[in-house]
DNA sequence: GTGTCTCATCGGTGATATGCGATGAATACC
DNA sequence: GGTATTCATCGCATATCACCGATGAGACAC
């Protein structure tokens, strides 16, 4: 029984900074943690830009609700507004979008690698840290 | 005047079912939508697995505070808690995490490919930022 | 000017998230 | 038996989210 003690009494290794690495894309994937903002981004996506009335009108909410949804997602950087008249045409953030996917896509890769390198020698690795 | 007046006076196409086909993928995004949570995610994988102290150690929270963030991971099936003795080992849903990362390639070469469909004519309009 | 349309923002409400310390159950060790 | 360790859970405080209706600003039509 004594063999998978868990050396538990170290000091904290990742502090603040540790997280901070995470924050980038943890507010990405935040911004996209509701199912109306994605809704609103893969509507953008499919009609190149819309109006907020458009958008309201594909969702069941009220318009503030999805007012403040474009809002949260304008935040993050994910998309732009640009006023037209009266209308204010929202549109997809291209640049910001594919920095996402990068850093999405790097998440799961570093996963899997991780994965990969350790379920293979995976007991072994686990005493000796 | 007329040139573009947005049609919004239409009834709401995107129901409930709309935005229930977004709330899978909103679901994983919203788990992994917090710092700790991307770390402790991180540090699995890095490391196979770890019994709850040694996450605690990595992260500059309180241990009842991981647990609750390993709580949310488990309950969004990402990963998997193995008791031995005394200790917990938790481990990541491999299985989970491929679909989860299935369903966000899906996400992003959706934006992609319909990006690219509709914006061969719109080039225009994103230079200007 | 008035009226209408579009949209952001305000204020309020209820729910959820985030954090902590305290506590208790289960296990291991003596 | 007693004590220590590990971890989940409870209780609480605070912050943020999610939603709505109401309101107001700006643009347009007349």
């Amino acid at each position: 029984m004594s063999e998978t003690e868990c050396p538990s009494a170290k000091a904290c290794t990742q502090s603040r900074e540790g997280l901070a690495s995470c924050e980038e894309l943890a507010a990405i994937f935040r911004a996209l943690g509701h199912p109306a903002r994605l809704a609103i981004v893969k509507q953008l996506a499919s009609q190149e830009e819309a109006c907020c009335g458009e958008i309201v009108n594909h969702l069941p909410l009220a318009q503030s609700t999805v007012s403040q949804h474009l809002q949260v997602l304008k935040d993050a950087g994910l998309l732009t507004c640009d006023a037209r008249g009266r209308n204010c045409h929202y549109l997809l953030n291209r640049e910001k979008l594919q920095q996402a996917e990068h850093c999405s896509k790097e998440f799961w890769e570093h996963l899997n690698s991780l994965a990969a390198t350790c379920s293979g020698a995976s007991v072994a690795a686990s005493d000796s840290d």
